[in-house]
DNA sequence: GCAGAGAATGTTAGTTACTAACATTCGAGA
DNA sequence: TCTCGAATGTTAGTAACTAACATTCTCTGC
């Protein structure tokens, strides 16, 4: 491992204890640096604001592929509901009491929920993008957004609790409130 | 009209104008107060941040209402849009034009399109519980934000445009997205 | 018209996030 | 060991905010 990945994981990992401790705001970028054993400058190198190094994305644009293999007859919020039912079941979690650990703090803070969304910008937009082969692009924007926006809250719900629920049925529970057709045929 | 609205008035005025033309990040908070003749201490007793003054969010939580009025035997989905249909339709809006330009404004910078998602959060949360009447928590949630974001998105793309849609008629079409049942029965 | 009260605004001096330009150290391979 | 490039530091600055306090307006009752 170079020193570069074990410094951005050092930085990362006193950051989230930091914050999980004191709160977003009221954590300093200095403190973390100072934690970490490094300068501000150095902090900045490795994320770009200081949301970034609590932000990240769940969301793989590798899902676009499973929206656009869904039937074109449907409407378009059952062919990304579909699309991404599809991949949340192929979500692999190693350690999902950490991600947990982190969605908790995103949840506390208004100012990273909203980050949360404006990180989903490019799924959206591919999203909406494998919508558009079948629908009007507006049309394809609007149920792209409302999707990843029920995903989204179910993931801030989900970090927000605290029982034994797992992430993927909970995304799945949302997926279901937006296209209630769950049917599992055993054979057509 | 008391003098500190007049103030109001014309920092906001100010600051749509050198922000259309220059944009928002672009523009300072010293610029702004400058060309409206006052302190940048006056601006922020005004508008508690920078994005304040170009945000203000557009729907009414009396939308609540209508929400809740909806039949209990429907989807959550279904009693949001329908809801949110009949608040959008009582929707009066003197100077679509002025709207549009701001609007403008909120989609051509992604940190401010983030803002307006979060501005909506009030709106959210009487939503949901409104749902929260004829279904489980997490689900009113989900529904509240899929039906929010469509909304909050079709504005964003609406601003973007520059047809002769009107913004009401864009609305509801992407409430149809989410609950493609328009129907208008002349007689039960 | 005028005095006083309270609102509106200014000044000063900070803190924090973030950036640019340049100097320095560290670490692995020749 | 030398050397080159990666990693980090330093310095100096900009911009969004905040707190505490001083000042100037503006309206109201006399």
């Amino acid at each position: 491992m170079a020193k570069s990945d074990r410094t951005r994981a050092r930085l990362q990992q006193v950051a989230l204890d930091l914050i999980a401790e004191h709160g977003f705001e009221a954590t300093t970028v200095q403190q973390i640096s100072v934690a970490a054993g490094v300068s501000p400058m150095t902090f900045f190198r490795y994320f770009s604001t200081k949301e970034a190094v609590v932000l990240n994305d769940p969301f793989d644009p590798h899902i676009a592929a499973a929206v656009a293999a869904q039937p074109g007859h449907l409407t378009p919020l059952s062919r990304a509901c579909r699309g991404l039912r599809a991949g949340v079941a192929g979500l692999y979690l190693p350690e999902e009491q950490q991600v947990r650990q982190r969605v908790r703090i995103l949840a506390q803070s208004p100012h990273l929920a909203a980050g949360v969304w404006a990180n989903t910008a490019a799924t959206q937009e591919v999203v909406a993008a494998a919508l558009a082969q079948h629908a009007p692009e507006t049309d394809a924007r609007v149920a792209a957004a409302a999707v990843i926006a029920a995903l989204t809250v179910a993931l801030l719900d989900w970090g927000a609790r605290d029982d034994e629920d797992t992430l993927v049925a909970c995304l799945r529970r949302a997926l279901d409130v937006l296209d209630p057709a769950p049917v599992k045929r055993k054979r057509a």
